[in-house]
DNA sequence: CTTGAAAGTTGTAGAGCACAACTATTGGAG
DNA sequence: CTCCAATAGTTGTGCTCTACAACTTTCAAG
């Protein structure tokens, strides 16, 4: 595969796919892509810190502590001291913001099935080979250096 | 490939490949995302209008207006009213234009190489037979509905 | 007790974008 | 020909997301 095929396909995914998150994920609420991201997270591992949040989300500190607080407003997560070292929060998603991620993976998850349903087999099965594979070598690269 | 799966894959992916795509991309000079994909798009479609180049970036015409105006200020493209129709504009990237997204390609493509080298030649084969598909597949959706 | 590091907050500023209201040009309909 | 609606683009304005710097609070080490 070229170099120059993947820029194109790269180029392309990342924009087709930042605007298909974010149509009409969730009615009546305005999500943005970090905060789905934070959901996403959150869903997945419980009690981590904003800290470990940034790094995750890839943010500055000082931006994920006014995410987090707006999430918190909206009642989608919680934040609590943790008790061994009162420096930090041990952030937890709530039932509502669980239910949102959720939500708006369920949505996601119909168009992603009218996706795959447009593929051939080998082109599905293609595609969960490499692009997983694809993103372990982004990731390494990404932590090595 | 189940729903789930391909969501996880999505998140991640959007969020490394944005972040791939800006890092370094030129060294002294600062290209935004929108930026680095109108030079894209040029450097492909020669002559297209304002309204074109909003269409396939998925903007709005007055930050296209302001978008186009940054880069014909650095001189990496040129404005010229089109004779037959003087409302619009045609679009021309510059040589300078073209050297740096060429230049912006190439060190991505040194970095498209590296994670390909990383992944096996199964992985390799199933990405360029799958990722095409699926994006096939999400323009198809996103021009339909 | 002091010092320094870590986690988080707040002030501030800039990038990027959309929306609305505007101008200029064009192609009809009357 | 004249008027009008549509099209291409511009400008004013405001919002969201973000980083950076300076700050507070908590902790641990000496």
């Amino acid at each position: 595969m070229e170099a120059e095929h993947l820029h194109h396909l790269l180029m392309d995914l990342v924009r087709t796919a930042e605007f298909a998150l974010l149509e009409e994920v969730f009615p009546g609420r305005t999500v943005s892509m970090s905060q789905l991201f934070a959901l996403h997270e959150l869903d997945h591992r419980s009690g981590i810190s904003q800290r470990e949040l940034a790094e995750r989300l890839g943010l500055e500190k000082s931006s994920v502590s006014r995410l987090v607080a707006d999430l918190e407003a909206d009642g989608l997560l919680t934040r609590e001291r943790d008790p061994d070292n009162r420096r930090l929060y041990r952030l937890q998603i709530t039932e509502e913001g669980r239910r949102l991620h959720r939500g708006a993976a369920g949505m996601l998850h119909e168009r992603y099935g009218r996706w795959t349903a447009a593929m051939s087999p080998a082109e599905r099965d293609g595609l969960a080979t490499g692009l997983p594979a694809l993103l372990r070598a982004m990731r390494e690269e990404r932590t090595d250096g």
